[in-house]
RNA sequence: GGGAGCAUAGCUCAGCUGGUUUAGAGCAUCUGCCUUACAAGCAGAGGGUCCGCGGUUCGAACCCGUGUGCUCCCACCA
């Protein structure tokens, strides 16, 4: 590649390689900076540039961290599940991760951001089962093992995709460290925490109603459930009495398919219309079951008929009265939500009862209705708006199922470690957006029991082994449970026909019951307690992740981080809110609302999309996205580029000349009319134009840079951005470079040269972490560098001098204001005009008339003292301007201006002399409050008589 | 049903402890420009009952009350 002989342009374009190896090979890089001037393309095109600057920060393990003497900066990305694929969600996310550890990063300190991905037990196996039917394969009739096979292999070959599109965004992760929920250490931690929390009497199993999917057919918890709202049906059947007198009672329900389970009705004993029907029995339709009228005070009165049918094996709320009254479970849906018949056979159920079997449960639920209605039971139904809950993965309606699981008593667990509960609220972990705070102390103050056991097999497998009858102990491994075993029971386990006595637990445990040792095991905290990396890199620094995981997974982490390590495990949590559409609507597959990523990524560049999401998205806040905001990303990068094109054109034509001439300067404009007489002579020094450009600049951007660092410290990331687009875009192409921009084809002064390049340099610098890819190239194309952008530290930040600023923002009113002045008597912008000046600061002018002359396309700018007559007049702040121009004059429209804007001033006053007319405000108002008004007062009348004297004047 | 939050330009949002020139930005819109880095651009402009009502205050977009409209969280009136 260094070969200098063979100079085929597209080949001498920098790479990583030839960048590298510049300051060597001299005449080398000689000739090829003439060849990047020559090339620069028209826009930036970023796919291979992003490319190549990928491969080089990982070539140079810039994204690798080793615990060492300076500060860690510690992110650990919430590992996204490992068949996933990336969408905008992951692309906001993990953007807002990459500036945060960028910028740690440029800061000096030890930046360290982990990835992984987390082996979603439900997804993942719905999917590798989904997979095997494709292949007319039945998880049913595959072994443990067997299944386990197959979803390795699945893991193997579609897990590392999502991880692999982040590196298209940018993303500067450590992968070294790619983690994974059930890596064997990760494994084995998990099963430790388990069996700690077992012998803690915190797990515990027991038979409860639970969330069941019968989709995937296992237990979840509360926190997988998703109410929604549905459009349903009341159904009033009648339950004849058992003693066969006239009536019976009806009852409100919208699941019929359940009434053969039903083993009681239930009426409020506060209620007189049932009050003598308490203690008889009805019977329940179709299977003729006779069961008693209870009361109990939970019936609301005024809902349906008054009176509730109770179906203690699938209604939460009947079970628990169920056990109140002493009532039994009769359980009509099996595991799948089929009619089962199994808890009636003791009835002798019909043939009618035997038809129903296997029956789905909605199928059912219709097929009831009709059948009670042919009895002439079935009084009436009505349209009626419930919720009904679904599994958060599969979408099924879940059932309230009785069974057998694990759980863990969260109450306890919270109460055995005080700083749980005072973490958030105390603010030693600190949330962005602060209101998170309450949905947080909330949940905390309501939290209910875990059901922690899943009915699949991808996961960790609980450690808990059964002999024949049921007994078990909960132990690491086998050989354990076997010595535990013999502890609790004296006796080794009874050997089951020949077969091991001990039979571990078929059941897994909930993903989150993994995910909650995230920040601690990616660094072995629990397989390796005490080891260096867990020491240095924990507690992590700044967590980034939805709101809608907040009980799942943040409030989790803060209590295992609490209770196994004695310490909080991050110290911020960003919470970013959800992408959604330009109509404000979520992402989903079905609306295919969803953009695909990668190929935006494709068209606009990763900067761009990185730059589009971020541009407005305040933390907590849902964000809208369109794809214009993209093009904005994208158009910016262009911007950048070409900014880069004006600076390249002028490297070779640097000059160390003293002082220029005017006439060298502006080849156009007649030397011999530079003024026409007042105060001062006009023109007199570009060079003292660019030391202003140049000094205005300078201070400008350390404000900007404050500012950035001040909005950055406080999660502020999209206002951030703001300010350096437009630092970037206004101040430095619009002002700046047009200030000391020299005329065409003319030379500029090294000096003014290399100010600019370091400017850009120090642009490129403050973007970075948002945008990295363009920074980077440009950063390289501005000048032969040793080191790269993505590692460079920088700069401590200078206080910025406000007089300048100022000054600056003072002369670019006055050059807005003069265009505007020239567009609205339609000179054409390559007119040439000559102003004149009434002024009593012709000092400040002298150090920026030259700019203002060149910015409005003056060829001459003088100071007077009185009004010129046949000129266009207008007040900028407090001065007057006379323009001369060949254009016809408008003294009407000027007329126009000039009262409007006195009209406003008066206005303005008038507010201004009211309060300070007041007494109270004079009395009560702060000095410098009271002081400001007067200045404004002051202010207000000198600016209007200013213009009543250039109204006079026309 | 309980709780939290939001309402500022056509859109998306800033506006910190009430006073900073009778409200700011970006996008979009309009007008004029193929000016030599950039038409994916340049220059300029217009655009607001700060959701309604009431109160506190010398002074309110900001504090309090109330009404309206959205959003989110929690809770299985079957």
């Amino acid at each position: 590649m260094c070969d200098a002989t063979e100079v085929d342009i597209a080949a001498s374009l920098p790479t990583p390689n030839n960048i590298k190896k510049r300051s060597v090979f001299c005449t080398f890089a000689a000739i090829q900076k003439s060849v990047i001037r020559m090339e620069l393309t028209k826009n930036f095109e970023p796919q291979e540039i992003e490319k190549k600057w990928y491969s080089h920060w990982m070539d140079n393990g810039y994204f690798k961290s080793v615990p060492d003497t300076r500060e860690a900066y510690t992110i650990v990305m919430p590992p996204p599940n490992v068949t996933g694929v990336l969408h905008m969600g992951h692309c906001l996310n993990n953007t807002i991760q990459d500036i945060l550890i960028r910028r740690a990063r440029m800061q000096g300190k030890n930046a360290c951001w982990v990835p992984g991905t987390d082996h979603a037990s439900i997804a993942t196996e719905a999917k590798v089962v989904a997979m095997l039917r494709e292949r007319g394969i039945t998880k049913s009739s595959l072994s443990r093992e067997e299944f386990l096979a197959y979803a390795w292999e699945w893991k193997e070959k579609y897990g590392g995709i999502i991880l692999e599109q982040l590196k298209k965004m940018g993303c500067s992760l450590d992968w070294d460290r790619t983690a994974f929920t059930m890596d064997p250490d990760y494994y084995k931690s998990v099963i430790e925490i388990f069996v700690k929390l077992y012998n803690d009497g915190i797990i515990y199993r027991g038979l409860r109603m639970v969330n069941w999917d019968p989709a995937s057919k296992t237990a979840l918890s509360d926190e997988e459930v998703i109410f929604k709202d549905v459009d349903s049906k009341l159904y009033y059947v009648t339950y004849p009495f058992a003693d066969g007198s006239e009536g019976g009672i009806t009852v409100a329900t919208t699941r019929p398919e359940t009434i053969l389970g039903d083993v009681a009705i239930c009426v409020n004993p506060t209620d007189e219309r049932f009050l003598s029907l308490i203690g008889k029995e009805v019977i329940v339709p179709i299977i003729n079951r006779k069961i008693p009228i209870i009361g109990d005070e939970y019936v609301t009165v005024d809902f349906g008929t008054g009176a509730l049918k109770v179906t203690p094996a699938h209604d939460k709320n009947d079970n628990e009265l169920g056990k109140k009254h002493n009532l039994k479970a009769l359980s009509t849906l099996d595991a799948e939500g089929k009619f089962t018949i199994v808890d009636l056979m003791e009835e002798d159920p019909s043939e009618q009862v035997y038809g129903y079997v296997g029956m789905d449960r909605f199928v059912l639920r219709k097929k009831i209705a009709e059948d009670i209605a042919a009895i002439n039971q079935l009084q009436k139904t009505e349209d009626y708006k419930g919720q009904v809950g679904t599994s958060e993965r599969t979408g099924a309606v879940i059932e309230s199922r009785l069974s057998l699981q694990w759980f863990m008593d969260m109450k306890k667990f919270i109460a055995s470690n005080p700083d749980i509960a005072k973490a958030v609220s105390e603010d030693k972990i600190k949330f962005h957006p602060n209101k998170a705070k309450n949905t947080y102390a909330h949940w905390m103050d309501n939290i209910k029991d875990w059901c922690i056991s899943r009915q699949l097999w991808w996961g960790q497998q609980i450690p808990a082994w059964y002999d024949e009858d049921g007994n078990f102990v909960v132990a690491e491994n086998k050989a354990d449970a076997e010595k535990e075993y013999i502890k609790k029971y004296g006796a080794v386990p009874p050997l089951r026909g020949g077969q091991e006595g001990l039979l571990q637990d078929e059941d897994c445990l909930d993903t989150w019951f993994s995910s909650w040792l995230w920040p601690m095991e990616v660094f072995k905290g629990i397989s390796k307690p005490n080891n260096e990396e867990i020491n240095y890199y924990y507690p992590t620094t700044t967590l980034v992740t939805g709101q809608d995981i907040i009980f799942f997974w943040v409030a989790r982490m803060v209590m295992a981080g609490y209770a196994f390590k004695q310490q909080l495990p991050f110290k911020d949590v960003y919470f970013t809110g959800m992408v959604r559409d330009k109509q404000g609507r979520k992402m989903s597959k079905q609306l295919g609302n969803s953009p695909d990523l990668l190929g935006l990524i494709d068209h606009y560049g990763a900067d761009a999309v990185r730059f589009g999401i971020m541009i407005a998205s305040p933390a907590g806040n849902d964000i809208l996205f369109e794809e214009s905001a993209l093009e904005q990303g994208r158009n910016f990068n262009n911007k950048m580029w070409n900014a880069l094109k004006l600076v390249k054109m002028w490297e070779g034509r640097t000059t160390d000349d003293g002082p220029q001439t005017t006439e060298s300067r502006e080849p156009t404009t007649d030397s011999g009319r530079q003024t026409t007489g007042g105060v001062q002579s006009g023109l007199s020094s570009v060079v003292g134009g660019q030391t202003f450009a140049i000094n205005w600049f300078e201070n400008r951007l350390a404000e900007v840079r404050n500012e950035v660092n001040e909005m950055l410290n406080q999660f502020k990331l999209s206002e951030a951005l703001k300010v350096i687009y437009s630092l970037i875009w206004d101040d430095f192409c619009s002002w700046y470079l047009e200030w000391v921009k020299p005329g065409f084809e003319q030379p500029i002064e090294k000096a003014v040269y290399e100010k600019t390049v370091g400017f850009f340099t120090s642009l490129m610098e403050l973007l970075h972490p948002f945008m990295p890819f363009v920074t980077e190239e440009i950063y390289h194309l501005l000048d032969e560098r040793n080191d790269d952008l993505c590692v460079k530290i920088n700069v401590d930040s200078t206080t910025a001098n406000e007089q300048i600023l100022k000054e600056g923002t003072l002369l670019k009113s006055m050059i807005s204001g003069l265009r505007d002045v020239r567009n609205k008597n339609q000179m054409k912008p390559k007119e040439k005009i000559t102003v004149h000046i009434d002024t009593a600061e012709v000092n400040i002018y002298k150090s920026i008339e030259s700019i203002l002359a060149k910015q409005i396309n003056s060829e001459s700018i003088s100071f007077v003292t009185d009004a010129i007559a046949g000129t266009i007049t207008t007040v900028i702040g407090k001065d007057k301007f006379y323009i001369e121009t060949e254009q016809p004059l408008n003294v009407a429209g000027q007329k126009e201006d000039l009262e409007k804007e006195l009209q406003h001033l008066n206005g303005f006053l008038t507010t201004v002399e009211k309060k300070l007319g007041n007494e109270k405000f004079v009395a009560n108002a702060k000095p410098e409050v009271l002081a400001l008004e007067q200045k404004k007062k002051a202010d207000a009348e000198e600016k209007m008589k200013i213009l009543e004297e250039s109204l006079k004047g026309l």
